[in-house]
DNA sequence: CATACTGTATTACGACAATAATACAGTGGT
DNA sequence: ACCACTGTATTATTGTCGTAATACAGTATG
């Protein structure tokens, strides 16, 4: 799994996770390695593991037997439910993301046809977002006049 | 323009100018409203939009006159060939997540055509995303024994 | 020329994410 | 009983994001 900078990573583990569950590569009621395996492999500190784990079991997808470990969650209609909302989240992200740069449905399916074998099979092809990289050389800057000036924020 | 917490807002204020530019909505060869002008309609601090600014200038989609304002590039290639990386980025990752989660190309389609037009017209019934809350009432904990334990991070 | 506007530069502070390093408690196998 | 393993809990440190509050420099207009 790949981790980026460009948000929390107990909240991309979250992503994961689920994923990994409505997928059925982790099935019902099965065994989820360890807190500390899991961050070994991941990469990432056991803590953020354990932030993660916890909102997914709190999201009903998993729970936890204390001592003996964590299991996938036998409530086959959880699972269906949850694959169901993280599809229509997608989609719609997607659908707003297109149309918001001009795109009409038909252009937005035939690219998605266009890229879908390629972009699924071959990670090297794919297009990756910018890596939300500093802005160059600069540092942050900004205004000026004390008073009547662009510092309305909260 | 919303803005979520899920990631570093000067990076949202990067995606949201990119896209008014590639959509047209900032023309190429028009002024931009003010870094003050623009932090107080979006609510954030003038730090946060100089940044923002600054890595668009570095993607060559703006230039800044220094004194008299920052203008939308006349490179039309430019432009065109910055709204092609957004889609080509946003169709890949579309892509990816969905296929991630057990979907095909036909149900992906399906799916999208069915919920385009009203995600596209009705914000009030899109399937927003999981708002990256703190899991329940837990803390963050983690690992215990000292050595031979999951704490391989960098 | 003076004033208002533009972008740019600094420094400071508070909040939080991620890590690090322990510690504790319960289960299961030997 | 012992020991390895499980999840959970605490405390401290480091880095960065967002904000705040100024300051400086150049242009344009009256």
């Amino acid at each position: 799994m790949e981790i980026d900078e460009s948000r929390p990573i107990w909240a991309q583990l979250v992503d994961e996770f689920c994923r990994r569950i409505v997928s059925g590569e982790w099935p019902s009621g099965r065994k989820l390695p360890s807190v500390r395996e899991l961050a070994l492999d991941l990469g990432v500190n056991p803590n953020t593991v354990q932030k993660a784990l916890a909102e997914v079991d709190r999201r009903g997808l998993t729970s936890t037997e204390r001592t003996s470990g964590r299991f996938v969650t036998t409530d086959a209609e959880a699972v269906s439910a949850a694959r169901r909302a993280i599809a229509a989240e997608t989609v719609d992200g997607f659908a707003i993301a297109v149309s918001g740069i001009g795109m009409s449905l038909a252009e937005a399916t035939d690219l998605l046809a266009g890229r879908w074998r390629i972009a699924v099979a071959d990670p090297a092809a794919r297009v990756d977002p910018e890596p939300h990289r500093e802005p160059s050389s600069r540092t942050t800057n900004a205004a000026d006049s004390p008073a009547q000036d662009g510092r309305t924020n909260q």
